[in-house]
Formats: structure tokens, sequence, C-alpha cells
DNA sequence: TATGAATGAGACTTCATTCAT
DNA sequence: CATGAATGAAGTCTCATTCAT
């Protein structure tokens, strides 16, 4: 193994910009930004209060970084997204399933949501900017899959090809957790299955199943 | 003018608390608990911070007391939809329409989500409590709704019948109004027909299907 | 007398900002600026640290303040040199004594030199306001009676009819109190013979050469 | 060239504490004891705070070290004019101007009256010490000239023959640039010439009265 | 010798809260 | 009821100093 020994001066400087921002991403979802205190960020990594100062020159410095710290891995999911394969069905079933997926697994993308609401109008800025690389990728990617698929005749050409609507569900249960944290575990199964129902049972064109259909 | 003179002492003593509450309102909803300043209250209703203490022990209270005070005509909305006549999807249609028709008009009615979201582990209590009097008591009443359509053979029995995946449009719309406030108008219209739209051509059972019976 | 009895709550309000204003210059005058501390300032009048800052939003802004307050009297030295009467040896010997007065009785006209040096370049405003409402009036005024000495034939036409340095002993003196302070007393009588001696037994056109008249 | 080689390490070494107490003087002079930071000092020679600590155990340190380095040259001064020759006018005119060539020319010399009025009490041993060493020694040596002169009959016994009184012009002009920095230019020889014209018409015994014997 | 990450005492400043008037 | 001067605890930020490398 290579991590035997103690770490370096090197990498334990490397190191400790990622672990400040780490616990102050914590700190601040447990208090935010105004009652939130740099010295308990500090405490929780075992450093005191003038480290941080040494990384980040203010509190609302660390703030913004942190905020980029924890969207930074949020592109990644639509990449996968865009080589989804088969039916517009499919590819729209499947970049849904995997918003739940990251809705459900990281607790950091939800949190996000938390500040842009709570500090949104402090730090409007960072806020915007990382907004805008999660929620609206996750809806114009929808929009484009659900035009499409009207144009193959795929999916009927109706108000309900919405991906605001379309996408809503989603958000709901992402907020959802954020007010009952860990309290309420949703029965993520059923949710998905309700949202995809409704969804696909509205969209479709040509579904002799799904029982809407008695003609 | 029934108002053409200058309020009494009396009326004004009965006043002042709702003036505060209100005061308080605007002041949280810009800066949120920690940062609003109790100082900054007072200013906007022209009195000294000495006042908020004379009607309010503590910051927390005020905070606490002003959650009841917006929250408060929410339960009304229920009445009104309680006595909601016609068919199941007449009733329904007509619950989520009372539903946006509060959100859009009463911004009020969305700045609670923001405390809800930004406040709720500080104020756990009380935001619980007034958190169940507007989402879930819609979400309740919209299964109940889903239920009996079921049972009467208008809706479809199926996973798509499911209330929290049914009014989350309602939400997101929410959210959306309260982080983008004032600056992007949704179109409202389009936005609920496209709602009810999707959910009605999936629960409706007797719908000849792909399309939305205006028509 | 009017103050046998304990300062009411007004007269005790405007009594605030003076006496914070006192204490303020013996802080300052003891460390400078950087190294004053508002809680000793404030300890000096028997108040806490908040009490400084509800009359001075900020430590820079209180030594502003604090300057404006103690070169206020200085302008009034002049107003009397204005109406000096005499020759114009004797219009000028009255005004330099005038300076003597005011630079051996009054300390906080002493420290203001000191702040003028060792804190102009922080606050260079507010010092060089009033660094030219004492220094400069001075060898204007001196300038001017010597002009007007040389045209009335009472002085010599010479480079030495030089205010600047006919008043510099006077600022040597003030220099000499600040850097030894009360330690040395300096014989002050005998210094300022010295002075006048120097000057008039050069300037003075009309008199037995060499000697100062003691005949 | 002779320093066409770099620096080899003993060198280095030997003129590393010169660097930083240059470095420490431009500080100083900027920002005042208290306000200067020792990492500014040793940004300003491209190394880091460290290594103003491996030379000079405190900040105070550095600071006394600084004074004694940037006071060490003044003595030289003194040295020259001891060995001046001619009538003693023509010794004092030259020791004055001596004087003036060096606070003319030395702005270590002018600063160091800053730090002498600015930080005196905080350092009263080490500034006093070196105050002795330049103000000092040019008073008693002018107060020498002049005592000699009277006995030699070249100056007329009278207050005026104060060393005090006769070299403030010298003081005030060190005062009016450090005050006024670069910004105002003195001119200097008019100057010089007004204060040796009233200190010679004043006292030289055998001066046909009243003029400035250019003639 | 030089580094620079880390410290921690201490400064400025804020603001919820109190209380005499 | 209302005021607003005063408090003092608490928070952000600074910076001289240390020490392992």
């Amino acid at each position: 193994m290579t991590n035997a020994r103690k770490l370096t001066r090197v990498e334990q400087k490397a190191l400790r910009p990622i672990q400040i921002l780490d616990a102050a991403f914590d700190e601040f979802v447990a208090n935010g930004f105004s009652a939130a205190r740099v010295e308990d960020i500090a405490d929780r990594i075992g450093v005191t209060k003038g480290t941080i100062y040494v990384y980040f020159p203010t509190k609302e410095d660390l703030f913004a970084a942190m905020i980029r710290h924890i969207s930074v891995p949020l592109e990644d999911l639509l990449k996968e997204a865009g080589e989804l394969k088969g039916s517009h069905e499919q590819r729209l079933r499947s970049l849904l399933m995997l918003a739940y997926q990251r809705v459900a697994q990281d607790r950091r993308c939800r949190e996000l949501l938390r500040f842009v609401i709570a500090e949104g109008s402090r730090f409007r800025d960072v806020i915007d900017a990382h907004f805008a690389e999660v929620i609206e990728p996750l809806i114009q990617r929808t929009q484009l899959i659900l035009d499409e698929g009207i144009v193959a005749g795929e999916f009927r050409k109706a108000p309900a090809a919405n991906a605001d609507i379309v996408v809503s569900p989603i958000l709901s249960l992402m907020m959802d957790l954020l007010i009952h944290d860990s309290k309420r575990r949703v029965d993520l199964q059923a949710y998905m299955e309700a949202h995809l129902d409704l969804v696909f049972n509205s969209l479709s064109q040509s579904r002799p199943q799904g029982v809407t259909d008695q003609a």
C-alpha cells in the first residue's frame, strides 16, 4: 500500500483546503451562513481559527469556495445522460433515473438547493452560477428529448410535454429530503414508479397497454 | 370616511404587534433569521429597538410569532376546497387551481417555504407545525380525491395516483418563484395547463387517449 | 451652585461624546493610533467598549473626530493677534509671544503636532486640514507683519525677513517639549528672550547696532 | 565589472541583515511601528516571515536595530565639522551648511526624527540614545563655536547667542520635509540664506549695522 | 539558512438585550 | 407604552511568533 506512512508536507498542504471546504459544508449546512462559526469549522478538522484564514481570506470567500467545491461533480451526470441510447422514452426514463440516483445518493447535491434558497440573495453570483449547472441543464436536456420525441412521433404533441412539469417530482423530492432530512425515509422505488407512470402514461403515443386506452 | 381620525391609543396598541410582525416578515425574508437585525425591524415601522422587546421577549420568539402570523390564513384555502363540487376530476382540478392561485398571489405563502428550508433546523417545532398546515393538507386532500376517484372508477388504479407526484409541479413553481423572485416571470397559464394536462391525461379512465378534451 | 445634583439624562448624553474624545486624546497620545485600544479609551471614562461604538462607528472615525475636537480652539489665537496694536516690531513681538503662550500652556496644541508627524500619512485629510489651521496661519500672519514692517521702513529689507525662519524657534520648542515631555523643563523666559533678541536685533532698522537696549 | 558574479553564500549571509534593516526602515516609515507588518518587511526583499526571525528575535528588536542602523553614519558629520577652519563665523556657517546638506539629502536622517517623535515613548532608550547622536551634538558644537566666538570678540555677548535658537530653522525644515514629504519642494537656497542672514546679522560684532554686507 | 503552515492571543466590531426615565 | 443609552458576550479577522522540515 502507498499510504502506510504519514502524509508529506506537500500532500498535507494540498489536502488542507479540501478538508476545510468539506468541514465548511457540514457547518454551513447545519447552521446556515450567518450562524455558522469559523471556529466550529476549524474544530471539525482539528485546527485553529487562524488556519482557516491562511487559506480563505474571509468567511464569505470560504462559503463561495465551498459552493464551487461541492457543485463541481454535477456536470458529470449530464455527460452520462448524453450518451444514453434507445427510444426517446428510454432515454428520458434513463435521464430521470440518473437524476433520482444523484438526488437520492448525493446529499451535497441536495444541500446545494438549500443554499440556493436560503443564501441566494446574499451570494447571488455564486449561487446563480452553480444553480445553472444543476437544475437548468437537467430541464434543458429533458425538454430536448421531449421535443425530439414529439418529432419522432413517439410522444404526443401536448402541453404536458413540458420539461418543468416533467421533472418537478424530482425537485419536490429534493425539497422533501431537505426538509425532513434523514427522518422520514421516502419509498424511493414507489415514488419513481409513480412519477414515470404518470409521465409516460400521459405522453406516450402508441401505447396499447397502460390501461388508459380502452378505445 | 370611517378612518379620517387618528387611531386611538387602544387601537394603536392593538395594531403594534401586527405592525411588528409584518416588519419582521420583511426583514427575515430579506436576511434570514441570523442576519436580520432587531433594530432594522424597528426602523421599518419607525419605532426603536426597545419597543420590539415590549411585545416580544426575544428575537426567536418574534420569529416564531411571525411564522404563526403569516401562516394563519393558509388553512382557509382547504376550507374552500372542501366544499368543491363536481366529478372527482373537477374537484381535483379545482383544488390544484386554488393552490396555484395561492402560490402565485401570496408571497407570504411562498416565503414560508423559504423559512421551512432555511431555518427548519433551528425552529423545528414552529416550522414543522406550520408546514403541516400548508403542504401536508394539500397533499392529503389530493390523495383523498384520488383514492375516491379510483373507487368511483373515474381514475385508473395506478402508481401515478400518488398525491406527492400530482402536486409536485406546484411545489416546484413555489421554489422557482423563491429562487428567481420577481426576476423571471413564469407563464402561469401555460404552466398550469401543462400540469393539468399531464395529470388528467394520465389518470382519467374514460378519456380518448392523447387528447386534452378542451376540444 | 447648579451642579449639586446628578446630571440629567440629556446632560449626560451631551457630555458623553466630549468625555470620549478627551479620553481618546489621552490614549492616542500615549500609544499612537494603531497601538491604542478602544477598550482602554472606554476604561478611562468608566464605560464599556460598546459605548464608544454608540457614538463613533470606527476607531478611525473616533481618531478623526478627536483631532477636530482638539484643534477647534486654535483659531482663536489668531483673532487676538489680529487686533494687536503698536509698531510692527511690537505687533510681531506680541504675535510670537502669543504663540509661545499657547505652545507652552496647551499640551493639546503640542500633541497635535505629534499626530501630524506620526499619523499624517494615515489621516492625510484630517491632519492636513487642522495643520492648516495652526501652523500655517501663524506663518502667514508673521510674514504679513514682516512685509508691512519693511514697507513702513521699520524692518530692513533682507532675506532674513522670512516668516518660516522667524517662527522656527517656536516649532523647535514644540518638538522639544514633545520629545522630552515633562522631563526636561526648558527655561521658557530665556528661550523667548534669545529668540526675540536674535530676530529683532537682526531685522530692526533704527537700532543702535548690536545691543538689546539695556540702556 | 567587479560584481559580475553572483554573491557567494558568505557574502549573501553578511548582506541579509542589512537588507532586512533597510526594508524595515521603509516599512516602519510608511506605517509606524505598530501598523507595520513583519510579513510586509519580508516581502520587500523577497523572503518569508521566518527569515526575519532568523536574524531578529522580535519585531521590537528589529525596530531597535533598524534605528541603530540608520543612525550610524550621522556622527561622521560632526567629525568633518570639527576640522573646519576659519573665523568663528566661518566655522559656524560651515557647520550649519553641513547640517543642511545632511537634512536635505539624507531622508533617513529626517525620518529618524519622525521615529523620535512618534515612537519615542515606546522605545525610549534606543530613541534617546540615537537622538543624542544627531541633534544634541549639533547643538553642542554650535554652542561651543558661539561661546568661543564671543570670547574672541567676534560675536556679541547677547541672549541671541543661543544654539537652540540658532539651529532651530534646521529642525523646522526637517519637520516640514517630514510633514509634506516630497510634495512641497522648499527653496533650500533661499531658506538657508534667510537663516544665515538672520543669525549673522544679529550676532556679528563688527558689522555695519542693519545691512547684509553683500555690498 | 530558509521556509511557510500553524498557532493563539488579542484587536475591532456587532447586536440582542436590559433598564432607568 | 416607548425610548435609547449602555452593556457584554460573541464573532470575524490579524499578525507576531514558533517549529518541523
